[in-house]
RNA sequence: GGGCCUGUAGCUCAAUUGGUUAGAGCAGAGCGCUCAUAACGCUUUGGUUGGGGGUUCAAGUCCCUCCGGGCCUACCA
């Protein structure tokens, strides 16, 4: 048995959260912390929101609430929908908790003990009619360049020009439109990441078995120009973690909050701690996770993320893991995604284009969309919804070939043997040959989840309900039945042991079905199928079950296009910044 | 501008370190079955691997070039 700690990029806060998002992050997690539970492994599998920054103080703004009440009503509403679609964290925390400001502060306190932090001042613009500093991106205004007129402080979206915020002609603030704006001076603390350099390259050339989006990102900001850059982690606002050296105060950035990005990561091992005391546990239950010098040597720690998450996980995290001087646990392993694209652009938050995790739940259940997603979970590219592959790949794999097969069997079984798995003739030919075939397929599915290998695994998944199918037509029960009901009974006994080895290994990808049948087949639980012959001997004959009601409707092509209508435009509540 | 990724059948994707005749699923066509959600099974059509050039006994794979798509570029997160 090993011991996991997995980790999703962490979600920020203002708003519900698209299908891109969790494709991107906390779906693969889910079904790779469902899949190694599953083999036994003790696992701890944490996500959180992101709670601090300006987009979420505009956005509590907007909604005309304090941006701490905003957030914390933001949280449950993520929460919710993160339970609803059945992502099994063992903790969904919030980057604003009380432990994270003792360990971002702590981290900073070591940084600065370390050496790795120094103090910058510089000019920044500031609005009096907002009261805070805007950044770059927050100040538009008509590009020097070209002429366009939205131009942003820090590019121009028009002619891709890079930009000081003060080269705008007539800058305005883009949270209020306000003119008024000053430059004022400012002091920030920045990580040295420059010093860490050399020993984060060589961290990174020696993860051989990372993926090649992985660490070509890294490797790219490491070696660019005049290579890793100083970073600034401290920012001019209200809405943060206060910026202290360990519990001291740190003087001359009174009033001064930590950036988000150097918070944002911390919280990984602050929710784990939030998890110890929400269940009722000490300190040592949490730093067994995180603390090489306190049960963590044999942990193997996985990060998921979008490509966007790529920098921050393989260099300003490590700096503070590293820099820090604590035997905290570094990342094993990366697993970054791609975009997945909706209808031909971007899926997008700030322009509500897309399809949104509510609004998914109230169209197709958690289910469909986990298995859509997961089979067609960008890996090696962006990869593209579309309703109409949505309406295919749904119909065809689980409505015709595992919904179906579990429909024929179990009528076909209540039918001739009523509910009960039944009794008399024995396996065959037929049988050694289905089991053998399956365990072939079980091997590699094993292996592509192991080696999160996700659009693979979803196909030998797959495959081994088609196998099903497949059996089922060349035994024929319900030929064989008039002459030989025997023989019939054997072929079912074997098709409703199919039944709950399916609810075994399609679990990490549909939890929601893999519990329908388990309690269809009055089963106490969901144990992983050794070799295929053992786990399908395992229903003896004699054990009630009830047939269930169809495990997935099949989507209609008016209901096809009218969610194509209803998702073709702007959310209309999209009130995110 | 710079960097990285990417282009394979109508669609979505595979193809050990370069190694026989480039494979799957979906969609299409034909046949079979009648237990089942008009579902299932079997067979089958379909590719000058974006264009051009090069290296090699051998190129989807390596190099050059052109064309297309995407992402990143450090103050959005």
């Amino acid at each position: 048995m090993e011991r996991i700690l997995i980790t999703s990029a962490i979600p920020y806060i203002n708003g519900i959260k698209h299908l891109g998002n969790l494709v991107g992050s906390q779906l693969p997690s889910d079904v790779y912390a469902r899949y190694m539970r599953a083999r036994g492994h003790e696992v701890m599998h944490i996500c959180a929101t992101d709670a601090h920054g300006p987009p979420a103080e505009i956005a509590a703004q907007k909604a005309g609430k304090p941006v701490a009440a905003y957030c914390a009503e933001m949280w449950a509403v993520q929460k919710d929908l993160s339970d609803r679609f059945g992502l099994g964290f063992d903790h969904f925390g919030r980057s604003s908790s009380q432990r994270n400001h003792s360990l971002t502060q702590h981290f900073a306190g070591q940084l600065a003990a370390a050496g790795l932090i120094r103090a910058v001042s510089e000019r920044q613009v500031y609005s009096p009619t907002d009261g805070r500093f805007l950044p770059d991106r927050y100040i538009e205004g008509t590009c020097p360049n070209c002429g366009y007129e939205s131009a942003r402080g820090d590019q121009c979206e028009n002619c891709t020009k890079q930009l000081e915020p003060t080269e705008l002609i007539d800058p305005r603030s883009a949270i209020s439109g306000a003119t008024d704006l000053e430059v004022r001076e400012t002091t920030h603390l920045y990580l040295r990441q420059s010093a860490m350099a050399e020993r984060l390259e060589h961290w990174i050339q020696t993860r051989t078995d990372w993926p090649i989006l992985t660490t070509s990102i890294a490797l790219k900001w490491l070696r660019d120009g005049d290579g890793l850059q100083d970073r600034g982690i401290t920012r001019d606002l209200d809405w943060g973690i206060p910026v202290k050296k360990g519990t001291e105060p740190w003087p001359g950035m009174e009033g001064k909050v930590f950036y988000v990005w150097f918070d944002a990561p911390i919280e990984y091992i602050a929710a784990t701690a939030e998890w110890a005391d929400a269940t009722g546990q000490d300190d040592a239950a949490w730093l067994r996770w995180w603390r090489t010098d306190r049960g963590a040597e044999d942990v193997r720690y996985v990060q998921f993320m979008g490509k966007d998450n790529v920098p921050f996980h393989t260099l300003s995290f490590p700096v503070t893991i590293l820099g820090s001087g604590e035997p905290w646990k570094l990342v094993d392993y990366i697993k970054a995604f791609n975009y997945l694209t909706y209808q031909g652009g971007q899926f997008s938050t700030s322009q509500g284009r897309g399809v949104f995790m509510d609004q998914a739940l109230e169209v197709q259940p958690a289910d469909v969309w986990r298995w859509w997603l997961m089979a067609n979970v960008p890996e090696s590219s962006d990869s593209a919804f579309t309703w109409e592959a949505f309406q295919q790949g749904v119909n065809k794999d689980l409505s015709a070939v595992l919904g179906n097969f579990v429909s024929r069997v179990t009528k076909f079984c209540r039918a001739r043997f009523g509910e009960v798995v039944p009794e008399g003739g024995a396996y065959g030919p037929a049988e050694a040959e289905a089991s053998a075939a399956i365990d072939t397929r079980l091997r590699a599915y094993e292996a592509a989840m192991e080696a999160m290998e996700f659009r693979k695994a979803a196909g030998e998944l797959r495959a081994i309900w088609v196998l099903g199918n497949e059996y089922l037509q060349t035994a024929a029960p319900w030929a064989v039945f008039k002459a030989d009901p025997d023989r019939s009974a054997a072929i079912l006994r074997f098709a409703l042991n199919l039944i709950a080895l399916y609810a075994a290994i399609s679990a990490p990808f549909l939890p929601f079905t893999a519990q329908k049948l388990q309690t269809a087949l009055n089963l106490e639980t969901q144990r992983w199928p050794g070799t295929a012959a053992d786990a399908l001997a395992e229903l003896a004959g004699g054990h009630s079950f009830q047939v269930p009601d169809n495990l997935f409707a099949k989507i209609t092509d008016d209901e096809r296009d009218a969610w194509q209508a209803r998702f073709a435009g702007k959310r209309a509540e999209a009130g995110a910044a």
